[in-house]
DNA sequence: TGGCTCATGTAATCTGTTACATGATTCT
DNA sequence: AGAATCATGTAACAGATTACATGAGCCA
């Protein structure tokens, strides 16, 4: 591989669980790895040819129910590749969170507008908690002994226990607030 | 102002505070909001002079011990600025977590990798918390009954609560890798 | 028939980092 | 004396998004 880009590995990674087109791939960085990752279709469909071209994976071009579709599967050499790279120890974890900003130099508007973004904070959290949530019960309802099901339900379950403390946060940085 | 960059707003929110250097700027980066935000020099630096170009900070040259320096300071328009994008509500939080991506498709290594990404994760939380735990407990101290002093106090906060979380799911990720 | 979803792709743009260049001062 | 820190800045590059272009099938 030319480049070493994470979107190759996100990539590679989602094609070992599943053979999948590029819309698909899209879908899954927009539900599973939502939380923690995310591509547009301008990454994803440029890196599939790379790919494809490093031999990492294979075209398969196809028409289901009329429609187009180039179904992408990956290689033995993909899947080393991947491999590969699991095994490297992880160069960065990273958080933008601009809320945190603007409450950071709140003090500079007053209590109420950094109320009103912890408000909008928490409803937000809330909303992708119950998403969480029922993800995870319906992977814990499958009790497949698969590791592969175990490392999901480890991801949501990091989601749900980082959301949980978001919102224990909101409702006493809300109660200070609103008592200076 | 030109652009509409995070960059912009950081800057301003941290003169807002107190006036100070590019280098102080950076160093600012690279503690009081390392946990949820970071910036380099190179961006840092072309800011300046843009921001200042704008009319929304002043430049003040000066030498200090020997030393060339110069001191950006907010104008009313840069704190106007600033207000203005402080009541605009947050766009985007995110997070970028190369060991959740690592640890979502660790099924493809096995579990001892993935144990390995979870302990080196958790010793990370572990140092950050540390310093996060004595930024608290020294702004707690101070017992300013100002604004700004409790808007760090929250954000700070806010780190302390998320990386409690995250240990404890460490432990019980931990636990359940071993048992499978 | 009109709007939504499926499906693939590219060009322009944006935003930021990395690596380098430079030079003074302070600490050990 | 040498290393680390203070201090400012730029050019090349990296990595990604946005907006657009295109077109077919599905549902109401």
């Amino acid at each position: 591989m030319a480049n070493d880009r994470h979107i190759n590995y996100v990539i590679l990674g989602l094609l070992s669980h599943e053979s999948m087109t590029g819309y698909e791939i899209k879908k899954r960085m927009d539900t599973s790895l939502r939380f923690f990752w995310g591509a547009s279709y301008g990454s994803i469909y440029p890196t599939l040819n790379t790919l494809a071209q490093s031999g990492l994976i294979t075209k398969y071009e196809t028409k289901e129910n009329g429609r187009d579709k180039i179904i992408y599967t990956i290689t033995e050499d993909g899947h080393e590749v991947l491999k590969g790279w699991l095994r490297e120890p992880v160069v960065k974890d990273e958080l933008r969170y601009e809320t945190l900003l603007k409450l950071f130099f709140g003090g500079e508007l007053g209590c109420d507008g950094s109320l009103e973004h912890i408000r909008s904070y928490g409803s937000k959290v809330q909303d992708e908690l119950a998403l969480l949530r029922s993800i995870v019960s319906s992977l814990e309802q499958v009790k497949a002994n698969d590791i592969t099901h175990l490392h999901y339900l480890l991801t949501a379950r990091f989601g749900v226990k980082m959301y949980e403390a978001c919102l224990e946060w909101c409702a006493e940085a809300a109660d200070e607030l609103k008592k200076s």
